[in-house]
DNA sequence: GGTTTTAAATGAATGTCGTTCATTTACTAG
DNA sequence: CTAGTAAATGAACGACATTCATTTAAAACC
């Protein structure tokens, strides 16, 4: 905070140069956690460039000193959101339990912000350095477990993959299943459906439950894929 | 075509009433293709309704006399790229192996319409006729092979999860694990990125046939499902 | 065959966005 | 004190989805 400016090197963190009697000067951190308390409290359908501005007492154009377009806004978001995301759990638990715990994390995070996802998906990690600390921590866990350095990435990607699906899942209204008009149609699935049901639990969390399970034992369960 | 139309029950095949001298009258197929058409020509970025509307020579609020919504619209796309995948797999060919060419058909028909995902995970499925005869042969196929009821949703969903996860991450650039400026402080994530990287197989690819093998293996292969 | 009904098209208009830009403001540096 | 500059303003723009009053022409009715 207090260390001498060297002359060539600018300031990282501005100084207040406010061009209005305002009360704090805008910031990357200011706009990204105004904009996800918006997303909190009303949903990304509320995430809007107005109402960002307005919710720091701004306006609209203010915000484009800082950030380059909503897309940007919108990665800041997905940083704050993934650093919620724990990955210390490889550095003490087996790779089968630590990869379902951490999924578990994962998805409970991504649930929330079902628009994030396809975002994420396709979004290079070199601008979100927790992501790629949370890849390098699970990377040495499949390390530790002894895995073969080629497998390990697919490997990633596949349960992370499962993960995205899975997100997007949890948002899907309970009876996305009724057959509507066409019951009777399709007696294999809706008596399926009907003991499904009977068990009580929504079916993105039965999916996801049995699912992980199978991803994650057929990855770590089958010995061929050490060296 | 030529039957004669009772006055109580109006007609389903719509006959010619057009407000202009026009050669065709719209239609919810017509439009529908339309739309497939603009999206497969220039992405989902162009399918706007002025953009459907002049590729149909019509006006845009024209269409609304034909759907609600572009939200309507993008169902009725939904509903033509689901038809593209394959699942008469599940009558022919064992579980494991059916699971598996379906999930391929499945996922490259989604990897053209990533943005389609979002909606088609949330869309309840009474409306799509030919989505719900795919989950009924799916269904039949784990029914045949002795799966208990309860158990099959859960596990077509979960297999869902992952395709639509996969699907998304098709879309991603090469380069999206390049760690950038953290080059050298992820060591060991660095260390599994390049040996993926030796294979020459994109990791979207690579990471879709590793995890497909482990979900279809961990669900199938463990017997205690069976009743 | 003329009249009425009606589905379907028009185009002007609206409201909401994200974004740009010329201009102004007030802090900082010299 | 002066010059420079980061940061704010608000007006304006261009997309876009959607609505609505009005018009058109085919079909139904007699």
């Amino acid at each position: 905070m207090n260390v001498k400016q060297e002359p060539g090197s600018p300031a990282r963190e501005p100084r207040r140069r406010a061009g209005r009697p305002r009360s704090v000067v805008l910031d990357r951190e200011l706009i990204a956690q105004a904009a996800l308390k918006l997303v909190t409290t009303g949903g990304y359908a509320s995430l809007t460039m107005s109402g960002v501005a307005k919710s720091l007492s701004v306006s609209p154009s203010a915000l484009y000193n800082h950030v380059e377009s909503k897309q940007e806004l919108m990665q800041w978001i997905q940083e704050i959101v993934m650093d919620g995301v724990d990955s210390t759990v490889f550095e003490t638990l087996p790779l089968a339990e630590a990869l379902m715990a951490w999924a578990v994390t994962y998805r409970d995070v991504l649930a929330g912000h079902a628009p994030l996802i396809p975002l994420i998906a396709v979004l290079p990690v070199s601008g979100s350095p927790h992501t790629l600390e949370m890849y390098e921590k699970v990377a040495a866990g499949f390390a530790r477990a002894g895995w073969e350095s080629a497998q390990i990435v697919p490997a990633i990607v596949a349960i992370e993959s499962f993960i995205f699906g899975s997100a997007l899942d949890v948002t899907a209204p309970l009876d996305i299943f009724d057959p509507g008009p066409n019951a009777g149609k399709i007696p294999k699935f809706e008596s399926a459906l009907a003991a499904q049901r009977a068990s009580g639990q929504p079916s993105a969390d039965a999916a996801f439950n049995t699912g992980l399970r199978a991803i994650v034992g057929g990855l770590v369960g089958s010995g061929d894929r050490r060296h």
